[in-house]
DNA sequence: GAAACGTTATTTGTCTGAGTAATGCGGTCC
DNA sequence: GGACCGCATTACTCAGACAAATAACGTTTC
């Protein structure tokens, strides 16, 4: 029996969590039940006081976790027929709690290469941007959160932050609001499970210098090297994933 | 009634609107008093009670709408301190419904730019990706589309119909469930604003040839062409949207 | 005096129960 | 057979109360 743990403040250096509601806990159960394929699309789910009363909510807890999934195209409610899930389609597959959904529970080699396949296109054209962009701030920031990622390492918390710092002024750096959202959602989602992954296979390349290869070519001002550095990086990124998850090379 | 529809009654010709509940239109609304900067990042919405008194709904109703707001990133609520704006950062920028809802308002012209050099990245690539992955029933659906694109013309119901098909299985080619919820999204929200500008300047480039080249890239699996003729479509869809853009006189 | 600690007020969060509105389904009438 | 009409089901909306979280303030303690 599973008694909610009283959890206070739990200072424990992770903003990962962010002490989730009832309402959140519940449209998060209910999100990963539906794009890890246990509620399929078409499904009809449990009416709201059948549901409710089996999670021990209220209704309007209840219906408040289906307006979230529904806000994110997961679920579809009408009267009479009831909420069900929606088509695959519909879901909002790059919405970041989606992702970080679908990653939670297990991929799917497909999918995984898929979403690569997007960082393979968009990420290499952000960091051309960028170099054409990029401003003496950014560089200065860039330079100061590569020096960190090289002090501590990836392996720490403290590393991990500086890398995110690299990568969010690379791509504030691009000057575009729609590359930010989109590439910042999914390496959260990527970097969540390859840190993940990694307890298991420790050993992998360093990825610093590739890391100072695109710094290099963005401060340089120099599209064409940024673009082919960041592809080099996302290809290496990849290589982790899937090296930790399978011994066998793709296609 | 001329039309035997089996639809019971749809008395509004508008079709896109889903009749949406309350919690939906004040979602609605509060979004796009949001995108369009009327409550800026950080400010604090009002109380629930007063907010839910002052819009004449329940609290319930309103809460959902904030429960649907936070889910696409727009709105963080926490007690005591109330629910404010997030940063635009966070925002889910490319959720559709916060789409359509920064296009609804005035986009403002670098956003437009920023979305258009988003599709200039990806859709080309996507279409890259189709010509190699599709298979002959793409082919054969792609075709009925693009007939029938020919045969009514974009400016009617049928043709636009008949032109999302047509991108609808160009994506689903590309056998990317990643690429197709980023750019079915993108697209709509486009479309929905230059069908609304083009009434204001009704002439325009016939896109009809660029779409064949399209086609026929892709049924041929030429990857490049395929490339470089969805690049032009593009390009010339942001020459329509800006170029109406420009031609209104301003109000 | 400053830092740790408890108190309080305010806001969101959760619960309950009732009534309303939309809608698919089946029956009825022509 | 088709159009219309009621019925049952389900989500939707409402109202009011209570609980939990937490920022701000005041108090204690060293």
């Amino acid at each position: 029996m599973a008694t909610k743990a009283k959890q206070t403040r739990e200072p424990d250096a992770g903003a990962r969590r962010k002490a989730l509601r009832i309402h959140g806990t519940i449209a998060r159960d209910l999100g990963i039940h539906i794009v890890s394929g246990h509620y399929k699309p078409g499904e009809v789910l449990n009416g709201e006081i059948a549901a409710s009363g089996r999670l021990h909510v209220s209704r309007t807890a209840y219906r408040e976790a289906l307006r979230m999934l529904a806000a994110k195209g997961l679920v579809e409610s009408r009267p009479k027929t009831g909420t069900r899930v929606s088509q695959r389609e519909k879901w909002h597959m790059l919405d970041p709690d989606v992702l970080s959904w679908i990653f939670e529970f297990e991929p799917g080699e497909d999918l995984l290469n898929s979403l690569f396949e997007l960082r393979k296109i968009v990420e290499p054209e952000a960091a051309a941007l960028a170099a054409e962009r990029r401003t003496d701030e950014h560089i200065a920031i860039m330079a100061e959160a590569l020096d960190g990622m090289e002090e501590h390492s990836l392996a720490v918390e403290e590393g991990r932050i500086a890398d995110q710092k690299f990568h969010a002024a690379l791509l504030d750096a691009s000057n575009n609001p729609f590359l930010v959202t989109l590439t910042s959602g999914v390496q959260a989602a990527v970097a969540w499970t390859t840190i993940f992954k990694q307890r298991h296979s420790p050993l992998r390349r360093d990825p610093i210098p590739d890391h100072r290869r695109v710094f290099e070519a963005v401060a340089a001002g120099d599209a064409k090297a940024a673009h082919k550095a960041m592809s080099d990086l996302v290809d290496m990124a990849l290589l982790d994933t899937t090296g930790a998850r399978i011994g066998k090379a793709g296609r």
